[in-house]
DNA sequence: GCTTCATGTAACTTCATATGTTACGATTCG
DNA sequence: CGAATCGTAACATATGAAGTTACATGAAGC
């Protein structure tokens, strides 16, 4: 199954543009993110919807980040991508009249209740401000290793 | 994203072969799950690589539970499938230089791994019996309804 | 103003993969 | 032998993410 990756693509963009002063082009990002400088403006768009990053047109423009590296969880940005689903297992049928296909709805709902629950919770409370920190650490770590 | 919605589709055959006394043919099941009878052969036929089902030809033929139902998990139902992936997220790129992106991996590894274990844990609990016993219920409720 | 650099966006293509379909061979029962 | 049934290969369809092309819009600098 193809997965959606638009959430690590974000986080991978938006990490670069924290460790970057002053806005990057969508040309940048791409390059970056080994993909197309219109996939990056079409991703980032949403998150312009919801006030995370703007971008500028014409020479010296691009992007930028507009929130705090510490107030932006992985919860929000999920959400700001349209709240992709989560599961690449699901129902047959979702509202079926059959009793057995209820049942079993039942029970795969509960566990992927469950887990769905559980991401959701773990995703409001990773911050950007957490992976910066986190990329800080292996760069400290991998400059070590080098002398 | 397409879901894959054979454990779905499994459980559905399993539970009414489980109502059905004797042996149930591709064509009744396919009818049951509104689906084609070549590919509930072809999902059956992983059932039975594991020993849950057999299957007879000609005519008396079809398909038979040969497990217990209270033997068999969701687990073992993944399992026999092929562990199809969980999640309909995923890393851009599975083993980054970048650091950045190695981060972004470990993060999101961190959170679905956990989601993975909860899952895998709750599959490994829940057994055909106990579908069989909600359905039974569900039958109950219904019935006491039309009284 | 003109040129250049950048985003905005529509339209199209590509790719992966689950699911569905057709076709035909193999096996079993009566 | 003939009908019923599974086994399986090959092909078709559908969906949606990702990539690409094309062109319009707007801003900066000369």
């Amino acid at each position: 199954m193809k997965r959606d990756s638009r959430l690590s693509s974000v986080l991978h963009a938006l990490l670069h543009m924290a460790e970057h002063d002053g806005r990057m082009t969508s040309d940048a990002l791409a390059q970056c993110l080994g993909t197309n400088p219109v996939v990056v403006r079409r991703t980032m768009g949403l998150l312009r919807k919801q006030g995370l990053v703007d971008s500028d047109r014409g020479p010296s423009g691009g992007w930028r980040i507009t929130a705090d590296l510490d107030k932006v969880t992985l919860r929000q940005l999920h959400e700001a991508l349209g709240e992709p689903a989560f599961f690449a297992i699901g129902h047959r049928q979702e509202t079926p009249e059959c009793l057995v296909e209820q049942a079993v709805n039942a029970a795969l709902d509960d566990a992927f209740g469950e887990a769905e629950a559980l991401l959701l919770k773990r995703f409001a409370h990773v911050t950007l401000a957490d992976l910066a920190k986190d990329f800080a650490r292996r760069h400290r770590e991998r400059k070590a290793a080098k002398d």
